[in-house]
DNA sequence: AATTAAAGTTTGAGTAGTCAAACTTTTTTG
DNA sequence: CAAAAAAGTTTGACTACTCAAACTTTAATT
């Protein structure tokens, strides 16, 4: 079993490939994720290469080989669905969980795993709208785009809220943006850079294209 | 905070103080506890005591400080809140918990066991019986005694089984003997180291003193 | 009391993870 | 393209935890 560290390693891999085009990751961005220092991180993508969980070259970029696929998305699905229990049933703060979920991750056996998930009814999203892993290691995304590239007088359900920063959630949890939510565009200003949006039943709220880019939203 | 070792090493120190007549432990059962080696033990000792958690001359008996006992409380708190709840809610089997119990209680922070505590309505025992020490380190055993105790035509009440062995907790399960049950002592005999009981509505079931010795029984 | 067994300790070594700081390679930019 | 910045690597050292094996002290037995 990958210890504790490793899983972290792994995950931080995994989110760094998905966001960089060219699906590979780098040191610094690794370090800084993780809070540790260039040199230590160097030194466990050793360990994890040495393991087969990445694959680097020396001044270039790491990806993870499927072993290493497979353990990201393990504790991905660990995460998810612990989060989506800290929510629904111990009604933890949605903008407090994603630091629990992630002490807890580790500790959860397979079939801890597995009760959890039956016992919330195997819930495809958490409660941010990311899709969970099923136990085969399936992800089923939902297609969605940013609110960022909506136009004027859209409506659109938002499914998703692409951003585990507690100051954001919270932010969006006071301003109503949560997955589920319906909302109408009223304008868009290019120049200043924001949107105007409203949600079913409240006030308009004047977002930047940089928030509206962590919001993914579906037609409706 | 206590590293996840140092808790363990807490928790096997305490429950070694509670068995031993002097109130003290000795490194050759802690080591054999924890399955390290005697010299393993003995340096974690001499952390521990730097640390104000034990109090421990060399080549004498190891007891818990103030500090170290609140620590050992903290930990059985969350461990027994664990095991109810997977007992409870995610219908884990009795036998088992305790090893799973085993990982998650170092995962759990003090918001997220309190939560757990509260959705389980704040219970006083764990599914073995064991006494859930309260969040201010309180705790409250009822008064019991071993069946093995019992005379002849007695009619007692289980409150509690003291053993986290796995193989025991089944063979008591499969017997029916659980916290709540009702038994009737149908014979005593010395001789022979052993005893008959019968469940309320149950076959009789010859029990050894050795087992008799970790169930724990109140009058009724 | 002398011997043996058990309990406890010390030493030297190893793994996992970390840092600071010096260093090398690659990328960016004036 | 040359200089500076950024990215990546190496080295030496440290903490936490562990073992095996030699050793010392205490307890048990003859």
């Amino acid at each position: 079993m990958a210890t504790e560290t490793v899983e972290n390693y792994i995950k931080a891999l995994y989110a760094l490939c998905r966001e960089s085009p060219s699906g590979e990751a780098g040191v610094a961005r690794l370090a800084q994720e993780l809070g540790v220092t260039k040199g230590t991180a160097t030194s466990m993508i050793k360990r994890l290469s040495l393991a087969r969980l990445v694959k680097a070259e020396p001044y270039s970029g790491i990806a993870l080989t499927a072993k290493g696929n497979k353990i990201a998305l393990d504790v991905m699905r660990r995460h998810r669905v612990i989060e989506t229990f800290l929510v629904r049933i111990l009604k933890l703060d949605w903008a407090d969980v994603h630091e629990e979920a992630e002490r807890l991750e580790h500790a959860l056996s397979p079939r801890i795993l597995d009760r959890l998930d039956h016992f919330l009814g195997r819930p495809s999203t958490d409660p941010h709208g990311d899709p969970i892993p099923d136990a085969a290691g399936n992800v089923s995304e939902a297609r969605s785009k940013p609110l960022a590239k909506c136009r004027a007088r859209e409506r659109v359900r938002i499914v998703r809220i692409k951003d585990q920063n507690r100051s954001f959630l919270k932010f969006a949890a006071d301003s109503g943006f949560m997955p589920g939510v319906n909302l109408v565009v009223q304008s868009v200003s290019p120049q200043s850079a924001s949107l105007v949006v409203r949600a079913a039943r409240g006030k308009p709220v004047t977002l930047s294209q940089i928030a509206a880019a962590k919001i993914l939203v579906k037609m409706i």
